[in-house]
DNA sequence: AATGTCCAGTCATACGCATAACCCGACGAG
DNA sequence: CTCGTCGGGTTATGCGTATGACTGGACATT
């Protein structure tokens, strides 16, 4: 086990300790190409490296070979947010995989913090830069990474000089939609976690995704059953009793833009004694782990694929495919709980 | 701007654009300890600098330095829990202000990738390793750490030859009850978050504050009003369901054990048509930041100190003061919102 | 016997930087 | 005028590794 007095060991200690050249340890550690060294040497060296507890220097190794092993990984505020690490998880486990080590800051929303991170990223001439959002937006991507292999992941970049992955959030509307018509709704409410007029793309694309479904079944666009929240508790209760109470004809389903609004829209229908699924359907969004599950019934809803996204964007990077920048909407996957059931025959 | 033409540039480029030895390059861009150099020469430097996009490459600095910039990150899967990357914000914070880089890796509890990643941790020259658990509890260090300076936070390593961080459960159960016992509360139940011969420091801890609250308010502990769950929103609801209907005399306060288990009281009121806090008030544990501020009334719940603890850890670490390894237990704080009332003055 | 081939290693070098050691010219003191 | 001092640099070196160039023997071929 290892000797612990002092330095750590380098090459020329397990070389000295085998018996061989320095050179002959390198071969040996690197097994690689041409593997020309005799089994005995080879024995004896690995057994050095063992008695001694060698451990090849990274940055003696990442100097000489001119090739870094890391990535960066750059989020605005992410890992703290609640979907969090999900995306560090992804981009971890596929560097892990491929023999990378993510280097991994987070900026705080602070752009002077960024550029610093960006700058500290280039000394560790990172390969390249997966640049993450904390929620699905279109951004610039900083002066700084130019010049750099970048991908952003969990939104998209303006100038679409970069790749690109975030949510397929228009198909993911489809499927909540559609799921919910699958199961006989001919009624089915959308309340949205945007203002009508914003820009983001998670709202807009789930509202499109919503009336292509509609659309597809030869249902008319209702505009009437159509709302829109900020995505807080408070919304989806005060929209979905409004929804219930104010239609002529109330909706036999909801589909809420997120996990949150859909909580708001259990309280509603609970006040009105209103039962879930039997009275009205629930779908969510974002398959939030410390809600969904806990929601009575419990909630179903569409996750995000956070982990794919930063395994598709690190192997972007990594991969030396020659294909131009591009977009690339990842699905996201229906978790089915218990919050819908078939729409009653008649009503 | 950086000629991205190639490889990036050295500290010779930028000597020879500015005329001078790749020392005196050298010298200006560390500045330090005897700045010896000429005013204009260091501006023609810096403009050289500026010019080619010159950045310090950081593994031939610390080759020749022997000094490595960068901490290990060690966590059992929470860069992906709930409370997530809190620590891993905290240390991350406190590395950028010491000018020191994480290299954060999660082992996804897979003992075998541990081993790998410390290894690499090791490569790469860590000056120490903070070992972050995922929940408060009792943990021995892999033997793979061994030799290395390290920290272990969110836990309590076993052998007491490192430091250990962890949240002060004792005070904040106290704390809990105390806040519920001077808004004039005497009958004030608890429900704890696991088995009653459960070892897991975060219930035996929080249940003693309780009752050293209790017992120095001269308030007789009554093991009637003392419930173990499991943590989960449907324990919270039938515990507190059972609290309140079976008891001769009902609490009119409730400290929960975390917050999902505040949740399950909450229903388990509005069930028997009480309301909090007017019926009943409440405190939870954890101030999960999807659930608390969003049940209705907001909850009174107390935060684990994450940020505080990962940045005592890394300041352990990093700081030779030479004490020696000891626990630390960090205080957590009350949030108050709008769960806990004053005691009806009769009942 | 002389030549060629191949195997199993060794030598030497460069990666980019920090720093100890040295060096040169100017200026002040004696 | 000579010497000491000091500011403003330069030269040389080594950190630990990977790798191209080389070597010295064993064995086979002609």
């Amino acid at each position: 086990m290892a000797a612990t007095n002092g330095k750590q060991p380098t090459m020329w200690d397990v070389a000295t300790r085998a018996g061989v050249s320095q050179a002959t340890v390198s071969l040996v550690l690197n097994d690689a190409a041409g593997r020309r060294v005799g089994k005995t040497t080879r024995a004896r060296v690995l057994e050095a490296v063992q008695d001694l507890g060698y451990r090849t220097n990274a940055y003696a190794r990442t100097l000489r070979s001119g090739e870094s092993g890391m990535v960066g990984f750059i989020s605005d505020e992410i890992a703290t947010s609640p979907f969090a690490g999900k995306l560090l998880k992804g981009a971890q486990l596929h560097a892990w995989e491929t023999g990378q080590v993510i280097l991994s800051i987070d900026t705080f929303n602070d752009t002077e913090l960024e550029a610093a991170a960006i700058d500290m990223l280039m000394s560790y001439r990172v390969r390249g830069v997966v640049y993450a959002a904390m929620y699905h937006r279109v951004l610039d991507l900083p002066e700084a990474l130019a010049g750099i292999p970048t991908v952003v992941v969990n939104a998209r970049e303006r100038s679409g000089l970069v790749h690109s992955v975030f949510p397929d959030e228009e198909r993911a509307g489809y499927a909540a939609t559609r799921h919910l018509l699958d199961s006989g709704h001919r009624h089915v409410a959308m309340i949205n976690i945007q203002p009508e007029d914003s820009t983001l793309p998670a709202g807009i694309g789930r509202l499109a995704g919503y009336r292509r479904a509609l659309a597809e079944a030869g249902i008319a666009y209702d505009p009437s059953l159509v709302r829109y929240g900020s995505g807080v508790v408070e919304d989806g209760l005060e929209l979905t009793r409004d929804l219930m109470t104010t239609s002529s004809e109330p909706p036999t389903a909801i589909f809420c833009g997120n996990d949150r609004t859909a909580w708001g829209a259990y309280r509603a229908l609970e006040g009105l004694g209103l039962q879930v699924p039997d009275d009205c359907s629930i779908v969510g969004f974002d398959n939030q782990d410390t809600l969904a599950p806990f929601l009575d019934p419990g909630l179903t809803t569409l996750e995000l694929p956070y982990e794919q996204m930063a395994r598709t964007a690190l192997q972007l990077l990594l991969d030396p495919t020659g294909e131009p920048p591009a977009d690339h909407p990842i699905d996201c996957s229906l978790v089915v709980r218990r919050s819908v059931t078939s729409a009653k025959v008649h009503r």
